[in-house]
DNA sequence: GTAAATAATTTTACATTGTTAAGTTACTTC
DNA sequence: GAAGTAACTTAACAATGTAAAATTATTTAC
């Protein structure tokens, strides 16, 4: 009997169409107008519903966060087999967080709680800036200049702090239309910051 | 008749206090916890008293924001008359900005619409990030090594990435107990900047 | 010193929010 | 088709920002 099964991908559409949702509007009129009310009307059903697939707003907004920073992740993995070089590979990640940034701000702002997004769990961030080795960013640094873990876990914490620093700063105090203008010196502070390391 | 006076100091007063309180409870509970309500009940006022000396709850994060980003420019100036060397103003400023966030994340939080405080007016970053000479940082840029008007204008945004990029990914992703460890390495990326502007 | 005028403040109210409990409908199973 | 269960909605609560109306306190004018 196959009812199990239908019930079952219903359950993961309608699940799947409330984190879209909520993006939607998040990327629309932002943060502060997603509601529990407004993603019910969306897709459809009475607000209690979500309930049945998030215990609360926040571990609706972690999810998105945890996808974001898993995503990003996916990318790392995927360009590790693409570049041998540990500064390529610097490089074309730093390109592929500006592109994730701009592409989808409503999701880089759930991630960082910046611009009324707000989603108490830190979870997130004792996995991505957790200064330990088999990191691909951290394998990256401790190829370019082999040096004790304790030297490489700084640059390893520099490493987050100058692109998702840049990337906040920009996506917080410029206008959309003028970011492009600004993946450039982004690109260029990456780049000295590679050569800088050896 | 300084009765006229005595009002204006009153009001003055209370207009303090509610600053003041809104900033006690976010830095106690978070941006989220602030409430015109709870701020009326900690000043002994109703509710819509706050609406007298602020248009809405925006306005009001919004004069904290300004008063956060004149307090550091205030802060500058000063450091501008201590130090003659353009090098050492900007590192000098760099700790004072660590200290500034460290000291007063509420504040912090604002200035840049993270963890929960949102404030719509953007109006602080285009005075902030107006890449225009006159400007204390701009100035020692220049001063340190002469170029273009436009290519000046890159390394001041630069500084702003790096200096505030640093300080909002600590503070959005450390606990506030550990935050102390990350300033030398901090000073560290702020120093090797200065370094490599010649 | 009292009445009128004005300022200061509160009470009441409304719409919106997250979330829970109780009730209802639809579907599945026997 | 009846019984049982899953899916869903309605109703309700407390908290929020904010506006309008009502009230109290203070000042001014006589």
């Amino acid at each position: 009997m196959g009812i199990v099964e239908r019930r079952e991908r219903l359950r993961k559409q309608v699940r799947t169409d409330i984190l879209k949702t909520a993006r939607d509007i998040a990327r629309e009129e932002g943060w502060q107008a997603v509601s529990i009310r407004k993603i019910a009307e969306v897709i459809e059903y009475s607000p209690p519903i979500l309930y049945e697939y998030f215990d609360n707003k926040d571990k609706l907004l972690e999810t998105i966060r945890n996808e974001g920073f898993s995503h990003l992740h996916n990318e790392l993995t995927r360009l590790k087999t693409l570049y041998r070089s540990p500064e390529k590979l610097l490089i074309e990640f730093a390109q592929v967080q500006w592109k994730f940034a701009i592409e989808q701000p409503e999701v880089f702002q759930v991630m960082f709680n910046i611009e009324g997004a707000m989603c108490q769990s830190r979870q997130a961030f004792q996995v991505e800036f957790a200064m330990l080795n088999n990191h691909p960013i951290w394998d990256a640094l401790a190829h370019i200049r082999p040096r004790s873990a304790d030297a490489i876990s700084k640059t390893f914490y520099e490493w987050w702090c100058l692109t998702y620093g840049f990337l906040m700063v920009s996506l917080i105090t410029q206008p959309k239309a003028s970011l492009a203008t600004f993946e450039p010196i982004f690109m260029e502070s990456v780049r000295r910051f590679v050569r800088g390391l050896v």
